[in-house]
DNA sequence: GGGAACATCCAAAGCGCTTTGGTACAACGA
DNA sequence: TCGTTGTACCAAAGCGCTTTGGATGTTCCC
């Protein structure tokens, strides 16, 4: 069925079954309804491309997804982000559209879904420092919001981020306050911008109260579960090994976990953990009590909450500047303690 | 850039234009050498939106996922099928658009995808028994492939599956062989299709050799972590604990290898745990040697095999009837032993 | 009663492609 | 020489919508 099969069935032009279905006003009220409910008897929906090539607008949101090829790896937390993303997007009657990009072919993704007026706009997913994604989206026009931010970029740009500095610096703080002082760090890899501002936070705190930095004690790498357990157990072999950690994933945290596990230690005593939480929804932090303490942030909300910005700011491109910053909340679970007294 | 720029700057017709970028044989060779760096030197791609209004094709795939409502649950393996399956759409020029969709709407998006004209066809994720997907997108007629299978599904559909009751058959005869009597089951919800035909193949393993099918070590929820510690505890706070479990993921996996070590027993020595492992990039499953014995089958592999399914189906419907089941490979890990005897 | 103002509808153009049904010209065999 | 066959191109229709620029009544007020 469409509109010209609908309009001839009502006994209208295609222009008054178009304005009555798209709320255009010069349409009799009762016209509208019989259109209304023709449309609906016979399941009407207008061609989301035929659309698309009438307005100029492709109603669609583009979501590139960076997979390193090194690694292979998809971003844990792309799956919670979506479907707040998505949500939204169905909502205002977009559609998402999904590509995977491999690191060198960033560029020639974007560029073919501009060519392609395949989008009206795009999220930028794991921005790293200086991210050239910035400026090539500037320059080829396509709006965009990225989630996180780019340090360097010099360009404006819209973004949403979790305070990635000042949650570390909290988490980091909170373990100074219970006595720690050799704290390790297990940092996802430093060229992405959230893990080079957690990093920041974290010697922030140390230096404020003068406590060293000891590279020895901070690794950085992907966030997979046996990153943490590796990173732990070597940690833990140190000659002055670290009474804390900083996890900046759950999954790496569970690594770490068993590590220490592993090494005869207990959780909470021995060693204290702090992680960041995405609040992911296959991997909560426990129940009731969190398992380990953990400065939380819900991707998902993220995901919903940057869709209205890029939507709104596709509408009205003024609105395209926004920034929001998100703070983590700092929920103490059962993974942190007092240091160990030095017997 | 578009055709009618790009043809007038040739001083040819948008047709010759149009069919020397398609490939038709009805034009010069030297033309064609022509319109193909001309295109390339403007960036010309043809709309989407047009190609396909043009064509009768949308040159999409609509990837559906299942939110369920109670608990916000999205499908960690979701992650890795998309990029399998993405790059396989990106070869073929197809576009890739993701709908979420919670329990009571899935028959909606469906059919919103079909009446807006959206995708030339879907990818049916986390089949349930007797799943009415099955015969609403037979119905309406959208092209499908489902990702696993629907026991109970009377009308013939395309799928690919993993041999799950077979794997989770070879898992518990490898227990038994160890001579593990009592072993528990922490499986997915049950009313999923892999869920439960890994519990059958359990089941019958259990059968074939007279080990009693005891309910109260067998347990099945969404797998979270915390579901895979929860169910651990208890069974092992039973009268007669099982010596080894089965779990139908490596994230619940690793929950139960948490309440194991801290009930103060050794995996792998006092309880063996054997895993299903999707082999998904952020949740490797150990190094070299991998910690958890698991039947493994790369989720990301199943999503390009599928989309090549999917895109060859649509070319040809006679294809359309396809059925792949793949076998997972029992990988032996550091998780598994003899069962420990009896005091 | 006549023109203004409004309400309600419509025909047709246009979005950017593909595809149909040609035309023009050269080469060829009879 | 003429028809035939190929080769290389093109004009125009059509995909299913939206939107422009009317057209046709109706109502209202002076």
């Amino acid at each position: 069925m469409n509109l010209k099969q609908l309009s001839q069935k009502l006994g209208l032009s295609q222009t008054t079954v178009s304005r009555a279905l798209n709320g255009y006003p010069e349409v009799n009220e009762a016209t509208r309804m019989r259109v209304e409910r023709a449309a609906a008897q016979y399941h009407y929906r207008p061609s989301t491309r035929a659309k698309g090539l009438a307005t100029g607008k492709a109603l669609a949101i583009g979501h590139v997804i960076p997979i390193s090829s090194k690694h292979e790896m998809v971003n844990p937390i792309f799956g919670d982000f979506i479907a707040g993303a998505g949500e939204t997007y169905a909502r205002h009657g977009y559609e998402m559209i999904l590509c995977t990009a491999d690191d060198g072919q960033e560029e020639q993704v974007y560029r073919g879904l501009k060519a392609r007026r395949a989008v009206d706009g795009v999220v930028v997913h794991g921005p790293r420092l200086d991210d050239s994604r910035i400026r090539l989206l500037h320059d080829i026009g396509l709006p965009f919001v990225v989630h996180g931010r780019s340090s360097g970029a010099t360009l404006p740009y819209a973004w949403l981020d979790v305070n990635n500095r000042h949650a570390f610096q909290r988490a980091t703080d909170f373990l100074l306050d219970l006595g720690h002082l050799r704290i390790g760090l297990i940092n996802g890899m430093e060229f992405m911008d959230f893990a080079h501002r957690r990093r920041d936070g974290y010697t922030i705190a140390l230096l404020a109260r003068g406590v060293p930095v000891d590279p020895s004690i901070m690794r950085s790498s992907e966030m997979t579960e046996d990153f943490g357990y590796q990173s732990t157990r070597d940690m833990l072999a140190l000659g002055d090994p670290p009474t804390a950690l900083l996890c900046a994933s759950l999954i790496s945290a569970l690594g770490a976990r068993r590590a220490v596990e592993e090494a005869g230690l207990i959780m909470g005593r021995d060693v204290s953990i702090i992680t960041h939480d995405d609040d992911l929804s296959y991997l909560k932090n426990g129940g009731d009590i969190p398992i380990f303490t953990a400065t939380r942030s819900s991707v998902r909300a993220a995901g919903a909450r940057l869709a209205e910005i890029l939507l709104g700011g596709i509408a009205d491109p003024e609105l395209l500047h926004q920034n929001v910053l998100l703070e983590a909340e700092l929920m103490v679970g059962r993974s942190t303690g007092p240091a160990p007294r030095k017997d």
